[in-house]
DNA sequence: AAGTTCCATGTTGACGTCAACATTGACGCC
DNA sequence: GGCGTCAATGTTGACGTCAACATGGAACTT
């Protein structure tokens, strides 16, 4: 079963609808634009020409004219994670909505050259402009030179970034979750902190410290993992057999699956003996065991604010390097409780 | 802080090349496509011209020419699931190593008219291929009507789809995990099935009956979920409480761990009370508590198979409808093990 | 009535690339 | 030496669209 294909057929043309109206190719530019100085009956006319005909505009021939597509460039690092691909998806909806398509352009190994190049493409195929969704942080190290004149939004960017940026509010959900665990009494809080490669984790990390800090309380060594539930569970190792650990605010919610598995195997209870906070309230957290309490954040709402600062910077063609915090939520379930024995601690 | 873009600014052309190293822009063009019938020492001084003014081809000026892009076109409709992150991960970077790029095209409900309509704007976009992947069923109903003579490959395709396919080998899948049960010395197999509009769901349903009949097992009637934690969360409130219920199949790993929950709140110990398999095997899995045995799919292979059926469709120009069909892996954890009272039961 | 304005429409050319054809000149062969 | 061959390069035009300018005529002004 095998059927031939007629390729590299084109479609109908402007021409071949001018030629059906009895217009001029221009007249139907006009009304395939939406132009208003073409009399009502001819509009018309073209119209008709061009259902007839099965007219569709050649997007390759107006990125040609106009110089750009109507199209953004998507450059990521990080699909097939859970915050990529919500990220993604919203990206997607808000720029069809907006009329733009979008071109994707994955980079596996995200150094400075392959980034590079990525931009490079993406200019070639006359996107409009490029959102950059990159958690790795090598990248502010040396400059990344990108085409001149081509619009940027960042997506979890670097801070002193020259570009807009769009961003959770790392900072934010942090001092939620943290200060959610010290209001329960616990004395102080570990941290299962992301990789150091992202800004994400250096910035929930830090905030954890300056938090505890700001309260004055012990502040323990951040067990580093890699954003994997297997990561959590290893490093949980480390935390298990320590009665002080009353209070771990894990970096995200993959990671706390990992602590909890890890806490059951050795009869610790969650969150009888150890409270666990997440972050990112993936769909799959309230069926844990126990239903994690954790920090929401909102990928819809970040990629659709990256959508419209990007198409903001392309139709008034400046940009204005603000940063965009999208506020996090933190969203009470069943792992965090006092600690069992608050005799004897004071709040300082 | 705010910078003036130049908008609309055009790199440097063939002909800009051209005049920098004293040559036609037809030889520019024949070195910029490798051909070898070039001299050697022109070769060089083009290539050394093109690095000084820093020439990068214009894509949509030879879309325009070529009648195509090098891009492929990916309409989904399921972007955020695991599945559909991963499948488009894999795609993304098969077609980018093969030097095409992305076009995504989501599509929200995915009814004729809107699949349609995606598939026009990519025709307009002059994409050389597409990839489909909705999940949905509805669309078999009425044929959708595609633009002629554009190759497309289907992911997750009704079987009798008159496209090429690429998918997971569902029915195996279902085979396996159901034999796996019944191999245990459970009497039957429950099933939590994922919802019926997708093919997927159905395929897995039908070929686990399938399986039960052909062991002469009882089959009871199975739940139908939405592939949501939630989903299976709830349905298992009906099994919870029957003791005969022993051992449950569930059509994907989010709703097992619904189930899990479920079994946990009330008291049944999983595998002790009830045994259960899901199916796709994503990262956290192992990390359920217990450890999920489930059936592995690779969805990275169904990605880049899908990639290369398209690809080879679109240089070749025929297409084979032929059904490609990805095995899966039985993944054994810690969810399953023999019934509790296995006296009596006999293999039929 | 002659001039002015304005609107609907047509004509031309350029965007960057590349296939098809044309040109040039070197080389080999009888 | 004349002729064919072939390799390297150049010239022309077309892909589809649309801005810029040109045209032609109706309506309006004085």
């Amino acid at each position: 079963m095998s059927q031939q294909l007629s390729r590299g057929r084109r479609g109908p043309s402007m021409a071949d609808v001018a030629r059906e109206a009895g217009v001029s190719g221009q007249t139907v530019s006009r009304v395939a634009n939406g132009r208003d100085n073409v009399d009502q009956e001819t509009r018309q006319r073209v119209l008709d020409a061009m259902r007839r005909v099965g007219y569709r505009p050649n997007s390759a021939a107006r990125a040609l004219r106009n110089g750009r597509f109507r199209s953004i460039g998507v450059i990521m690092s990080t699909l097939s994670t859970f915050g990529g691909s919500r990220t993604l998806e919203a990206i997607a909806s808000a720029a069809v909505a907006r009329g733009y398509s979008i071109t994707l352009r994955p980079v596996v190994h995200p150094t400075q050259r392959e980034v590079t190049g990525a931009f490079s493409r993406l200019d070639e195929q006359a996107v409009d402009g490029v959102l950059v969704l990159i958690h790795e942080r090598e990248l502010d190290e040396s400059e990344i030179e990108l085409p001149a004149g081509l619009p940027v939004v960042v997506i979890d960017a670097n801070p002193r970034s020259d570009y807009p940026s769009v961003d959770t509010d790392q900072a934010e959900g942090a001092v939620l979750a943290t200060e959610h665990l010290l209001a329960l009494g616990h004395e102080t809080v570990w941290h299962i902190a992301g990789p150091p490669h992202s800004y994400a984790a250096e910035r929930r990390r830090k905030s954890w410290q300056a938090t505890l800090a700001r309260h004055g309380r012990p502040i323990p060594d951040a067990l580093t993992g890699d954003w994997s539930a297997e990561s959590g569970y290893r490093l949980a190792q480390r935390l298990c057999d320590d009665p002080a650990v009353t209070a771990v605010f894990t970096a995200n919610d993959q990671m706390a699956l990992g602590l909890l598995r890890a806490l059951h195997e050795r009869g610790r209870s969650v969150p009888g003996d150890v409270s666990v906070v997440g972050f990112d309230d993936m769909a799959e957290s309230r069926f844990f065991w126990p239903p994690l309490t954790t920090v929401r954040q909102s990928f819809g709402e970040v990629g659709r604010r990256a959508v419209e600062a990007l198409l903001d910077e392309i139709t008034t063609g400046t940009a204005d390097a603000t940063a965009v915090r999208v506020p996090t939520e933190l969203v009470l379930r069943s792992s965090t409780t006092p600690p069992r024995s608050q005799a004897g601690k004071s709040d300082s």
